[in-house]
RNA sequence: GCAGCCAUAGUCUAACGGAUAGAACACAGGACUCCGACUCCUGCAAUGUGGGUUCGAUUCCCGCUGGCUGCACCA
């Protein structure tokens, strides 16, 4: 089936053709005027200066055409050019039953061409995830959802940052604390052990000493650069290490992404691109793209339309050693190599914006990435309430796992405070609710922008929030469970509206196709929030006005129940798409 | 210094160049006491500033003010 926009569209768009003017015109919008009318169409406007016509003429020779159609009840052109279109209750009815028919809702989730790479972890080995890592997870995880959902194959690939300086840091605290270990000791051709020499809890701790003496000691800071050297030219027992920190490091990371409910198609790190980089660099460099400058290899990048200037980037450091730029581009050619992606999303930071766009350029003029659409979604801070990014208590950085298990505690304390739930449903509930408030709270701003990070706000179940549309969505599962205990079935069958919440309701539920799919191209999550938010309004005010299960005319009940069980599906799909779930009860 | 991004009720946030700028929180009233209480209704209240383009500008262009950010071998 086809959305409601379109479907009305190719009815305005004909009735422009037949009234003599451009189709094009005939577009249609929900109406911003809902005390006026449902849907409008400014094409009348749009059009007078081609025919040199005034639009409300166009706009009633055009109302005249559409007043012949079935689909409105009510058709009017009001100055200066808009029409005015309400939707004929049959038809709305029928639209809606043919949309809680359809497995897809009406939307259009066929398998698209290509596959998009969705680069969007970021988190580092050896240390812990921190609320920088929030927003790259919640929004990264959503758009993957909201593609799948709209039938676009997607990879999600966390791109550890597992390689460099780090490395030969902890190496060589390591070797200080624990010289005996058989890594260090050079004569040794033996199995090592299989088991790391520290545990996640230790590794955390091992690395910001490492980095602090490092500042402090110069001789330790040398040894550690000497170390990731070696470990970068594969001494064997460096290389062990490096991989139990891996190990240990990635087993971590996955339990928390695993409670922020984001999961990674692909483990890959800055290391996996290595091998990339001697032929990628040479292969620029005999292209006659990359050239020498101050001992560095670059490649310019500046093209005629900069406002500013774009200084070469550099793509091979004058110590022979990989930057950023060198490990990403690398990562960009196994990636083809592997995948041959039809698209590309990187999620970060907006700070490093400038970073992306000269990448992003090298890879096309280099031709690593010939056709493959290349977007960066930068994303805005989140900040406290002083309106600085967000910290600790005592101003450190603040630990994911902290964050979220602070979120839960506010959560459970309000379950507890009205509720009748046993310890253990209270705190599984205080799990998934949490989590929708904390998501919520992101993906509901544009990604861009900043945010203040409200955990009173957030948690609450009033307003724009994700405990408001959890709630909602526990609150139709509960009438339609009681309606199934009471008549036993839950047949039904969506009429017409027969009132005005109803036909809100449906109205809202209509726009679901679209919403789904406009939220893919857009890369658009908070597209997803403002829609569900909508139909949850939506639906409070059906329910407020309509008693259902006292409702007498049994044919009407059962359109109620097509109308809930409806509203469901689509506000679950919603969060699901969000990257959350809703309990059975609240 | 150069460049980019942002600016909407007290707070937070939305709006392909379209009508009276839409919500939320808070605040002031009121309804329901129910299918699950956190629901619903009414009210108050905003486009930083000066120009321009347009029939029409929160939106596009220019200036100003204010805030944030980035400017080659750190990621």
């Amino acid at each position: 089936m086809s959305e409601l926009l379109k479907t009305l569209g190719e009815v305005t768009e004909s009735a422009f053709e037949e009234a003599g003017f451009d189709a094009s015109l005939g577009r249609i919008t929900v109406s911003n005027r809902p005390d006026l009318c449902e849907f409008q169409c400014n094409g009348a406007m749009a059009g007078a200066k081609k025919y040199h016509v005034a639009p409300i003429e166009i706009a009633n020779k055009v109302a005249d055409v559409l007043q012949k159609s079935d689909k409105f009840s009510s058709v009017e052109a009001v100055m200066p050019g808009f029409i005015n279109l309400k939707l004929s209750s049959e038809f709305l009815g029928q639209y809606v039953k043919e949309l809680s028919e359809d497995e897809n809702l009406g939307c259009d989730r066929s398998e698209k061409e290509g596959t998009i790479i969705i680069d969007y972890g970021g988190a580092n080995v050896a240390k812990p995830l921190h609320i920088g890592h929030l927003r790259s997870a919640i929004i990264g995880e959503s758009i993957k959802h909201i593609l799948n959902y709209n039938g676009y194959k997607t990879i999600g690939d966390v791109h550890l940052g597992d390689w460099g300086l780090q490395m030969g840091l902890i190496i060589m605290e390591l070797k200080s604390r624990q010289p005996d270990l058989p890594y260090f000791d050079d004569t040794f051709t033996g199995e090592y052990p299989k088991e790391a020499p520290f545990t996640i809890s230790e590794l955390e701790e091992i690395y910001p000493k490492a980095s602090a003496k490092s500042k402090e000691d110069e001789e330790f800071k040398k040894s550690a650069q000497l170390a990731t050297v070696e470990l970068q030219n594969g001494h064997r027992g460096y290389t062990a290490i490096w991989k139990h920190i891996i190990d240990v490091s990635v087993t971590d990371l996955k339990k928390n992404y695993g409670n922020l409910a984001v999961e990674f198609d692909l483990w890959k790190g800055e290391s996996d691109a290595q091998p990339y980089i001697p032929d990628m660099v040479q292969a620029m460099i005999d292209s006659g793209i990359a050239y020498e400058s101050d001992g560095a290899i670059v490649v310019d990048i500046a093209e005629e339309t900069d406002s500013k200037e774009f200084p070469p980037c550099i793509i091979r450091k004058s110590d022979g050693g990989a930057n950023y730029e060198t490990s990403d581009l690398a990562t960009l050619v196994e990636r083809e190599k592997l995948y041959s992606p039809s698209g590309y999303v990187y999620l970060a930071d907006k700070r490093q914006e400038l970073h992306y766009t000269q990448f992003f350029r090298v890879a096309r003029k280099a031709g690593i990435v010939p056709t493959a659409d290349l977007k960066f979604i930068g994303f805005g801070t989140m900040n406290g309430k002083d309106g600085k990014p967000f910290k600790t208590r005592s101003g450190g950085v603040m630990r994911l796992e902290y964050l979220l298990d602070e979120t839960k505690q506010t959560m459970l304390e309000k379950i507890k405070a009205n509720g009748t739930m046993d310890e253990n449903e209270a705190d599984k509930t205080a799990g998934i609710v949490a989590l929708s408030a904390l998501k919520y709270g992101d993906l509901s701003n544009q990604a861009s922008k900043d945010y203040v990070f409200d955990i009173e706000r957030f948690t609450s179940s009033e307003g724009n929030t994700g405990p408001y549309l959890l709630y909602t969505i526990v609150r139709i599962k509960s009438i339609l469970r009681k309606y199934e205990e009471t008549f036993g079935k839950t047949d039904c069958e969506i009429m017409a509206p027969s009132s005005d919440g109803q036909r809100a309701l449906m109205l809202s539920l209509c726009a679901w196709p679209e919403t789904a799919r406009v939220a893919a191209e857009d890369l658009a999550p908070h597209k997803i929030c403002s829609y569900l938010y909508d139909v949850a309004n939506s639906f409070n005010r059906f329910y407020h006005d309509t008693n259902i299960m006292k409702e007498e005319d049994a044919k009407k009940q059962q359109s109620y129940i097509g109308l809930l069980k409806l509203a469901r599906r689509i506000m679950e799909d919603g969060i699901s798409l969000l990257g959350f779930e809703a309990p059975e009860r609240m």
